[in-house]
DNA sequence: GGAAAAATCGCAATCGGTTGCATGTTGCTC
DNA sequence: GAGCAACATGCAACCGATTGCGATTTTTCC
């Protein structure tokens, strides 16, 4: 930037337009207020900042100057001084995915009431773009990290990624709402096995035991501990585990419905299947309906998430709520808590509550 | 901050660890290296930004000590020396809806791949909020702001709103997916009436007449302006335009369920709908199902957008698809041309492109 | 009324980079 | 070998805030 004629803090000169083009306003500064309202740029910072004292008649004279001009402090320049920026970054899987976007957005709106800014970035699970952004995140000097899903949750690749987390743990708090192992980071997550567990009982209720479960790769430790969950629960009840009523996969429409249609090509069907999640669960209900089956007369279909898919898919879905307020409060509190060395809950989970809809009934016959 | 003992550039010392709990490592700067380098600040500096000489022994050393600290920049620090941040503040409606998912991700892949980094707020279109973040990124110097819905599209309140985006255009480019009148700021939008075009042309091929639309508030453009070709290719036909087959209301399945609950309560139903969005058309499926009857034998259904809502329906939805990744990439482009002074088009428009699927068809007797 | 305590407020350093200017160095040309 | 352009590199100012220190002014209290 070229320097400014003169010493620091020029007059300020009327805002700048010229033969129909639109010119940038000078940035004003502290020093200009300072200069105007004939005190220090120490002064103006303190009536800034608030929490010092400052004669009354100075304090309004700065005052009405920054309501004049419609002055803002420069962040990055109070984020130098400060070495805390208020500033939060974001990893999400996929923005997309209405999970994600929901916690997302609920975390946003916390972090905004307790003064801190997000900046969102979407590594649409790929590590080096993970890691890439962790990176530029540390650059921009954001008070803390939050990973949502992604390879948080990956076991197998989470030795290497791990690595990378725990270097970035030692110069700024890291929360993510899956598990790494041996790494200093806070985790916040959804208690994926009470979830199961509800919905194994609901299922139950009505009766089912041949129940399977679609979607999810078990190398993630969501997926995992729903499956442990889902395997005991059978065992609990003397119910045989059916190999094939385990059809892992993604976590999309199409995982749902391919997983569906392995399931049709046995010779026994199940009367009910379990949902990785809601989006899975809209390929699942196609398939049925493409062989010409009814849900839940003749299956009933259940999943985790409750995103607004759940309630506009025909039947509407029997599923598990997080209350997304309250869990992106939590990750949100938690990464400011760190940043601001409180020394939060380093592990935390959130319950659910199961939400029946249309989606689930008696077992068929 | 508390001022370090000793001048600038203390020497590195060992990663700090203190039994058993972290500690934050100092973080290091130019001047560490250049001191441990044996060349001035200066130096490094040059070798960062890569645009000047500096001799290739010493350019290899300062290079090294990089690498093996790991070193970034610290990006606020370059951001006030430079008055360029690099970084876009993108504001949305609610990042929720598929719609600006979809595109919020195509724009911020497109500024990663030209440097730029994307900061996210989401209005949930509360004006004040909006307005409210639209400060806080200019706090944060943000290159250029983008607006993607919300108020940008609203015909009323837009009088106040578009005074406010009048202001902060003279310090900072924005870019809007809607229109803003006589506001010096960038429009990059869907072409609204061709894609309505598209969607009447191809139900007048099914021998449709009675088409109602459903959902959309006619004081948002690109409604306004669906709405406006929805009548004029009515009119061109030669069909009477029947007031009670304009439905409007928002952009979310309930709207769609209700406006098709109010069309069922006519004496004569129209053969097909046209919904504002795929989000609506989701509710308008279920009023027809509960109905008893059937899309698209009975009723046909096509929509604006789409997003992945648009597949994982039952039947799958007829509507326009926008490409985009193209329209994130517009957009990004021209809020980075215009942060660069290069003076983008200030006006572009996307085309659309019909996707048929299973839920238009013939028009019944 | 006078002294100690408290409130004000400016100076100047600092955060971590970038860059114009000035001062060498090198390399080339003839 | 002289002359000159291009290259290298350091110094110091600057971006726009914050803040400890110390000087000055007010208050408060006996």
């Amino acid at each position: 930037m070229k320097p400014v004629a003169g010493t620091r803090g020029a007059l300020i000169g009327p805002a700048g337009q010229e033969n129909g083009y639109v010119m940038k306003d000078k940035t004003i500064t502290i020093y200009d207020i300072a200069q105007e309202a004939g005190v220090s740029p120490s002064t103006v910072s303190r009536v800034l900042t608030g929490n010092a004292h400052v004669r009354r008649e100075k304090r309004e004279r700065v005052q009405n100057l920054i309501d004049k001009y419609n002055f803002v402090p420069n962040a990055l320049a109070k984020g130098l001084s400060d070495t805390m920026t208020r500033s939060l970054g974001v990893v999400a899987a996929d923005i997309r995915n209405p999970f994600y976007a929901a916690v997302f957005m609920a975390c946003e709106q916390a972090a905004e009431r307790l003064g801190y800014t997000i900046g969102l970035f979407n590594s649409l699970n790929r590590v080096e773009n993970e890691e890439e952004q962790i990176e530029k995140f540390r650059q921009q000097k954001t008070d803390a990290i939050i990973l949502l899903g992604g390879r948080v949750d990956d076991l197998v690749t989470n030795t290497q990624f791990a690595e990378h987390v725990r270097d970035v743990c030692r110069t700024t708090p890291v929360v993510v709402t899956g598990k790494l192992d041996r790494t200093p980071c806070y985790s916040v997550r959804i208690d994926a096995s009470a979830a199961m567990r509800q919905l194994m009982d609901h299922l139950f209720s009505f009766g089912h035991e041949r129940i399977a479960m679609i979607g999810g790769r078990l190398d993630v430790t969501s997926t995992y501990e729903k499956y442990q969950t889902y395997s005991a629960m059978l065992h609990e009840r003397g119910i045989r585990e059916n190999g094939e009523y385990v059809v892992s996969g993604g976590y999309d429409y199409q995982s749902g419905y391919d997983g569906m249609n392995r399931i049709f090509a046995l010779r026994e069907r199940p009367t009910a299947v379990v949902a990785i999640n809601d989006f899975a669960a809209t390929g699942i209900l196609r398939s049925i309906i493409e062989h010409g089956l009814s849900v839940p007369d003749d299956i009933s279909v259940v999943s985790f998430d409750n995103t607004y898919l759940s309630e506009l898919t025909i039947p509407k879905l029997t599923t598990t709520d997080y209350d997304y307020d309250h869990f992106g409060r939590l990750i949100a509190e938690t990464a400011i808590a760190a940043a601001e060395h409180r020394e939060p809950d380093p592990e935390v989970r959130v319950g659910t509550t199961l939400v029946v809809r249309e989606s689930s009934g008696p077992a068929s016959v």
